[in-house]
DNA sequence: ACATCAATTCGATAAATAGCTAATTGTCTA
DNA sequence: TAGACAATTAGCTATTTATCGAATTGATGT
């Protein structure tokens, strides 16, 4: 829980999950879209990979990263709903 | 944005703002509640403060902390939404 | 005005974090 | 088996973070 918070308060990982949205892409298509250096990148991979957020995949010389929506669904959506936070009200909720 | 991550990074300022969400406290009260110094707690406080996510009133001698859950709202709910995760489908949706 | 009490700020320290370059590991292909 | 390429690990520095005890600020009541 405290891993994948920690993962989300770095920008630059916010960013690397929301690329992964619209696929999977290998370490160095994700470390080509940001200003740091590959190092950089991968020790945010790791924090991230540790956290449950992405999972890895190899593909000859690359490594490809996945997101792991569950991880992330699990840890806001149900920090949000200690709060009684919800996305949409279902109709016959209390007020 | 991160500034809200961030708070949420430590799983001391989450249950401060857990306790929060039954009502108005004072930094005492909360400070009293967990297994580190004063000084330290009004450290969180102020990240906590920093963040947003609380809002402050004098009451004599005391400093009463409130939760600020719209700012909560709008970094959980608004991340998750960037994924498409929702708390409740509502009917009609896609899949 | 003064003592008291709540809370913060000050000053210090140890651990964690983000960043870099250089070196290493692992996988293909010629 | 070499060379090339992808990515990570190693080793380093600077900054930030969490923590503490001591000192300070600010409000109340006598």
């Amino acid at each position: 829980m405290s891993d994948v918070f920690k993962a989300l308060a770095d920008p630059t990982r916010r960013q690397v999950l929301e690329r992964l949205k619209s696929g999977p892409k290998s370490a160095g298509e994700l470390a080509a879209a940001f200003p740091v250096s590959k190092p950089t990148m991968s020790a945010h991979f790791a924090v991230l990979r540790e956290a449950g957020l992405v999972t890895t995949e190899r593909q000859g010389k690359s490594l490809i990263y996945h997101l792991n929506v569950s991880v992330l669904e699990e840890a806001l959506l149900g920090f949000a709903g200690l709060f009684g936070l919800r996305s949409d009200i279902p109709k016959g909720d209390p007020q």
